[in-house]
DNA sequence: AAACTTATTAATGTATACATTAAAGTATTT
DNA sequence: AAATACTTTAATGTATACATTAATAAGTTT
């Protein structure tokens, strides 16, 4: 909300752009010209040219010499790096935040998450429960402090947002995940980091593996 | 990065600015305007500029809104974040290398890094040893394939590059860091997923370490 | 009509221009 | 000399200009 981002067209055509290809506004196999794409969005090329390096740094889209510019889809592949990772990455989080002892004050945003969760599936509001679910992982990594980590994560999660939206139906209604959720809030609030580390970890193995099955099953190639 | 896609001029500076940064002839904590730096490289702001936003998402510089561009220090809080990432990722990838049966054409480029390692330390040569290692984590991410997994990891030992080549005489000689690696091959070749995984993280760990503790014992509080 | 040439178009890659404004420098007042 | 106001400088952020060249269309030959 300062002068800083509201003056700086990078970031804003960054942002937009962005949110426009998470919420499929820009499809993927949109294709799209310089000129073109910087005169929907109010600017000239040089500040749009920068945004779209880094969306390509995000693995959002592709700029293709002499052919524009692509937004990628996301193949089944992509999604098995991605949750490959995730399951490396985050149980260890977990048991790294184990291993300190966190006050209830800062566990805070991870029962939160968890709590939403279930709300969500009384309510059988999948949306709302993907949206806690979503808080939950990006609460427990910033909980981590790894910055690095962080916004790694952040841009793995982006690229698989759109793929996570589209399979949130075609699953069984997340009641285990939920619950593996609030096991490893309360391994981490134990201070059991083996416990913390191993649920999560399966959580995660799990998950990847129901998402690669859906993918498999509808024939999904991509997304 | 990808940067087959990028065109000449901003390859050019990107990659020669990498080099420069990681050799010291751009020290950290140097400052520069654009126009000097393009002036330096023999091209314009333009291509330039699309070449500093790619070294700032490799966390190697900053560019501070007319303040200019800062090559980035490395802290030992950087140093801590990025080992417990390759902490976290390699061990995996160790892991799942030794899950699928690989002949040993596909393990020569392991079994070339461990004996370089072995020739260089008979050469009492430092440098070529840290050669052979930065081999052996590049090819063993190279091998198991995971292209995020891949360009991540290599960001993070650019970044940790100068960090190491200066801790590198201050250590003891790495006799036991080059058996470590060779038992992670021999794991690897016989297929042992939990041995594999289990000694390379210990490897990294102690690594790791040992590292924080010289920067600490010689109040190296940036590099 | 197919294959090959030759124009035409238009997008990229890069340089340059320019308005804005932070920082440095100078003058002025106390 | 210290504090303040004014001036200058120069770097950034962005727009525009332009040369190059890939893609396409048009024309020509077989």
């Amino acid at each position: 909300m300062n002068l800083k981002s509201r003056s700086n067209l990078v970031q804003d055509a960054y942002l937009r752009l962005k949110q426009e290809i998470r919420s499929n506004r820009l499809p993927p196999g949109f294709h799209g010209t310089e000129p073109e794409m910087a005169e929907r969005l109010g600017m000239s090329r040089t500040p749009l040219r920068e945004a779209l390096v880094l969306l390509e740094t995000d693995g959002l889209v592709e700029m293709k010499p002499r052919r524009g510019i692509y937004i990628l889809p996301i193949l089944p592949q992509d999604m098995q790096e991605i949750y490959e990772l995730l399951t490396a990455i985050e149980p260890e989080a977990a048991a790294s935040l184990a291993a300190r002892q966190l006050s209830d004050d800062e566990l805070q945003p991870l029962s939160d998450a968890t709590s939403n969760m279930e709300k969500a599936l009384e309510n059988d509001d999948l949306e709302a429960w993907a949206n806690a679910d979503d808080m939950f992982h990006r609460a427990l990594l910033t909980l981590h402090g790894n910055q690095r980590l962080l916004s790694f994560a952040n841009s793995l999660f982006d690229q698989a947002h759109r793929a996570r939206v589209i399979t949130l139906r075609m699953r069984e209604k997340p009641y285990r995940s939920t619950q593996e959720h609030k096991e490893v809030v309360q391994y981490i609030r134990d201070g059991d980091v083996e416990k913390a580390r191993i649920v999560y970890r399966q959580h995660r193995e799990r998950a990847g593996a129901e998402l690669m099955a859906i993918l498999d099953k509808y024939k999904l190639q991509q997304l």
